[in-house]
DNA sequence: TATTGATAACTGACTGTTCAGTTATTAAAT
DNA sequence: ATTTAATAACTGAACAGTCAGTTATCAATA
């Protein structure tokens, strides 16, 4: 009955490994890109050899998807569905996004896998599509429903296609979600993201202000 | 007596080779990302053999770089000197920007490098830098000018800072751009890149306008 | 104008390395 | 004792970079 723990080399965790490899897998891909990470930096971050890897995902192209498939679901999807029968006012559900989306852009957390999405399109098409129809469209597509019941209620003019307005929308996000990944490591002074995007709100709101109706 | 054809195989263009090679490599870079874009491809496109790139050049590194560097030199760093002097008044401008920018995003030509500097900024961190210096803080910087003189002329409020005001007017161009190399491929119907940054155009000088003065 | 010798642009086969994926072996768990 | 999670050593393919040899070009000479 060895009541030492002798400094065990490794354990049996069947359950538990999935979920490692692949959140090491994240920060792996988010600092080099696919083509450059290396399956055997994802497994010493999972605290297992490059074999065992391979007990769970079959490729090094599986572990990406999977990761995509996981991340996209668990964070955003939510957020959509949730979003979805959202009955406030426009200004209000920006507002919210603010608050939540500039944390997390601040963080780093939201910026990697679109940046892996556009340094990879080219190499994996399919993961664009993938990427394009389970996040941009479905949340486009949610936006564009909050523009448009701000239109029925004449608290955005009504001579704007919602589409479009919804992309403006997020161009203030995308951009700051780049810069937060490419640009602001060279930075010496950080960039405040949330006041970058109050502004967008007001100036945004003020610009879809029906005639006459200042907000 | 070999009464073949003699098949001329090759030329010597000493002053020509450089430029062919960088333009060869923008195109495999831009397609395959750094890592994936193979020496071989970029010679074969520029018309020559693997060899005859390591005689302009040392190394694949070396390539990037350089293609990074002219690009930005030749297609950027005029139009913003240019720009640097304009007088008129900031709706002008910007449109005038959209004119321009809206046919080369639809033609793919400026999308190119940002997509491998947002792709290749953790591999590179120095291109990045690179990229802030010469493009970013000089676009950013002449456009501050251009809200500034907005702001002093009264054709924009005066409670608003011009740094940020500048990366509000670039936001919906960086969306464009990623767009149209990252998800238009995937599209049944394609984007219309002028009338959403006319729309953009729109709603930001409506937003920017002082109290009670519509532009 | 034709021939030739010198030079340097260019080639393509070769080398060493890196890394995704495989497999024989070990040891934990039951 | 059997099963299986995990390892670590291995394989093979891909590819950056090299270099000995080939060929276009041009200047000097005839």
């Amino acid at each position: 009955m060895t009541a030492e723990k002798p400094a065990r080399s490794w354990n049996r965790r069947k359950q538990a490994r999935p979920g490692e490899i692949l959140e090491a897998a994240l920060s792996v891909f988010a600092e080099k890109g696919y083509a450059a990470a290396r399956m055997e930096d994802i497994a010493v971050k999972a605290g297992v050899t490059k074999g065992t890897i391979y007990l769970y995902f079959p490729s090094k192209e599986e572990v990406f998807k999977s990761l995509a498939r996981q991340h996209v679901g668990d964070t955003l999807r939510d957020a959509i569905v949730q979003a979805r029968d959202y009955q406030g006012s426009v200004r209000d559900f920006l507002a919210m996004m603010i608050t939540i989306m500039s944390a997390k852009i601040e963080s780093g957390h939201v910026a990697v896998l679109p940046k892996i999405i556009i340094a990879e399109s080219g190499n994996f098409p399919e993961l664009a599509r993938f990427w394009r129809e389970e996040v941009i469209d479905k949340a486009l597509g949610m936006l564009s429903g909050v523009i448009a019941s701000g239109q029925a209620r004449g608290e955005v003019r009504a001579d704007v296609l919602p589409e479009y307005v919804a992309r403006l929308c997020v161009a203030p996000f995308v951009m700051s979600i780049i810069w937060r990944t490419v640009i602001a490591p060279t930075d010496k002074v950080p960039f405040d993201y949330r006041k970058f995007l109050s502004l967008h709100l007001d100036v945004l709101m003020r610009g879809l202000a029906p005639e006459g109706k200042q907000p």
